[in-house]
DNA sequence: TTGCTATATGAACAGTGTTCATGAGAAACG
DNA sequence: CGTTTCTCATGAACACTGTTCATATAGCAA
């Protein structure tokens, strides 16, 4: 097997990918074609059929990188030397910076659905853990009594709210937060959650 | 312009919201097909769109419906004489209770997206205000010092905030709430949120 | 070169939503 | 009742999807 058709195999799904990249981030996961991809990336119709398994598939290889930008970042926004009020309000702020400077590729990641009969690819789940990892430490060092299970459901509750208040900013009609109240709100949000988790206050 | 041809109009409108409803309720919006639709409604194809618009439209419709069938529930939800927490306590059970029994035709609310070059109807985005509305009057209660329009954003935060663990657990791949545990997850967050107000606006 | 395998190709296929010329039937008019 | 007018139901046809597959091509081993 030479390395060289290895490589351009390789070669063509990164193009792939980066062609539907910048389609979904144009014109969202509706805006995805087949022919219009395959035509970005340069290659024949058929060749998407080889390289990758399906459309569905090119979304989820877009949405695994979109998770990995967002992981990055949200790494990045938690700094030392800080309270951990303090570091899950950056990591809201960051989320949410990240989503509106990446509205439709954020969007694809939870408005993308398989068809019911197609499981969804244990490794691409896993990746999904980026939203709540870095929500557990600070939690941890407030809830000292919580065991790691309990913590991870309280983490992942929390982002859930903040994600639900983000999201209906975005697409929710007549209901969603005004945009120039998006980060106050959220603040206000996270402030409510971190206090009233029988916060211990001794923990600067 | 005789009311029988008048009526029979409206009757298969009707029968084609019915049977789109029943589509979306067992297979998903993916699932809604106009070839299914019109076939369930006992109609042509083409005459989907001489009584509406769309499809698009219909799942408009189909959506309306839920709305307030939702808006019914959540009203039935307020009872007299229990404090302004527990009231927003009820309507969150109430709201966690309708996704779990309708979850296709509740996730058919917030799934459904239009071309981006149309306008969602005025009416339409009018009826999602069932969502906030009850929660108002006991924030009101709790609040008395907030503005009306202060008191819709904190509405619309605290309803998006259980809104999103909702969605989380049921659509989240790996960090959504799992379900046994979503009423007490949200219940949390209630409790948070309640307690929250009062610190989180009065410190402002 | 010669054979073998892998894969690139795009015409063809099996669905989609939507339109439109046609015709049937109801309503209006005399 | 007959005639005209108009509405709207019909489904074939169209434009556009994702996906497959026989075929041609290119890379690689001998």
């Amino acid at each position: 097997m030479g390395s060289k058709s290895e490589s351009k195999r390789e070669a063509l799904r990164v193009r792939l990918v980066d062609a539907a990249e910048a389609r979904i981030a144009a014109q969202g996961l509706r805006g995805l074609k087949a022919r219009d991809v395959t035509a970005d990336a340069g290659c024949s119709l058929g060749a998407l059929y080889n390289s990758v398994e399906d459309l569905d598939r090119l979304v989820i290889l877009v949405n695994s990188r979109t998770l990995n930008r967002l992981g990055d970042v949200l790494r990045d926004a938690v700094v030392v030397d800080v309270t951990p009020t303090e570091t899950i309000q950056s990591l809201a702020r960051a989320y949410i910076d990240f989503a509106v400077n990446n509205s439709r590729l954020w969007s694809a990641i939870f408005f993308h659905r398989l068809p019911d009969d197609v499981e969804i690819p244990d490794w691409y789940k896993k990746e999904h853990a980026v939203l709540i990892e870095q929500i557990i430490a600070p939690l941890a060092a407030m809830r000292p009594d919580l065991g790691l299970e309990a913590l991870r459901l309280r983490a992942q509750t929390m982002f859930a709210a903040v994600h639900g208040v983000v999201q209906l900013s975005f697409h929710g009609r007549h209901v969603g937060t005004p945009p120039e109240c998006l980060a106050s709100e959220v603040e206000a949000l996270v402030d409510a959650l971190t206090r009233g988790t029988h916060l211990a206050v001794s923990s600067k």
